[in-house]
DNA sequence: TTTGGTGCAAATAATTTGCAGTCTC
DNA sequence: GAGACTGCAAATTATTTGCACCAAA
């Protein structure tokens, strides 16, 4: 292995699924290290990458691995467009998807972009789950192009 | 017809249909009504209310017509669970859409809580989508109760 | 009369579940 | 060896589509 994210993930991995009386298995190795070489994918988009090392894995286990990541604290989703949630890994720091409807493009900003409205949300006792934000729109380049057909 | 929104988007409805060169249709009448009436509505709901009037109403054309009614800009969506779109009325002021996941519940907030936000990501040239936003997290009363099971 | 619209049923797509065999601990 | 995990196939759920008939303009 030599992908430091992965490594130092794959600990956190072996160690969680311990606590739980959960076990190590290649499936979920491959589908942790899916997540985080992806940043940002959907179950589908998992499949297809961990179909390219390891033929054999199902559909099923991805959906069902991709539950037990996020239970463990491992990986998070969001909802990026209008169908499918999209996965990322929580070694990442925290952060708010942007994401421009016209091309589809995902960037990610740091949350002190959203600090303002989770201060103001405080003040109402709400508490902010951050990571799941998606906010939506037109970038730049989009804005400055014409319309599509 | 009593209802003063009602009656306000459906001369909106009429007009906007036959400048499509589109038709004017009891069903269209009772899937904007409903969407209005309920205001945070999935298609499912919307279908499900609207069949309690006119109980041949079908699944289909539920979709279609919302999808109509979008272009028509009489009514927007927003995703508010992991699940299904969430439909509501243009003649509401748009608003920014926070949900609790912990009880479902969602409040409607004024757009000028994401000012600042909007005004932050304005600088990179990205115009937010505001009325689709949705934003996730806990409410005060969820958080001061103790954890689920 | 001329399309656009609707209901219906079948087709898709995405996700979940039951189960028997397999593998981790 | 016990029980968790996986693959597979079938079941669900949500949404879309083709088509014949109906109806708004």
């Amino acid at each position: 292995m030599s992908d430091d994210a992965a490594t130092g993930s794959e600990e956190s991995l072996a160690t969680r699924l311990r606590e739980q009386g959960l076990r190590l298995t290649p499936q979920r190795q491959l589908i942790l290290r899916a997540v985080e070489e992806l940043r940002h994918a959907t179950p589908d988009e998992v499949l297809a990458h961990v179909r390219g090392q390891v033929s054999s894995v199902n559909a099923s286990t991805v959906y069902r691995t991709l539950e037990v990541l996020e239970e463990l604290g491992l990986v998070r989703h969001a909802h990026l467009s209008d169908r499918a949630p999209t996965y990322h890994s929580t070694l990442e720091h925290e952060h708010v998807h942007v994401v421009c409807r016209r091309c589809d493009s995902v960037r990610s900003y740091d949350t002190e972009l959203v600090g303002p409205l989770v201060a103001a949300l405080a003040e109402d006792g709400f508490t902010v789950d951050v990571g799941h934000l998606a906010i939506f729109g037109e970038c730049a380049s989009c804005v400055a192009r014409p319309q599509e057909p």
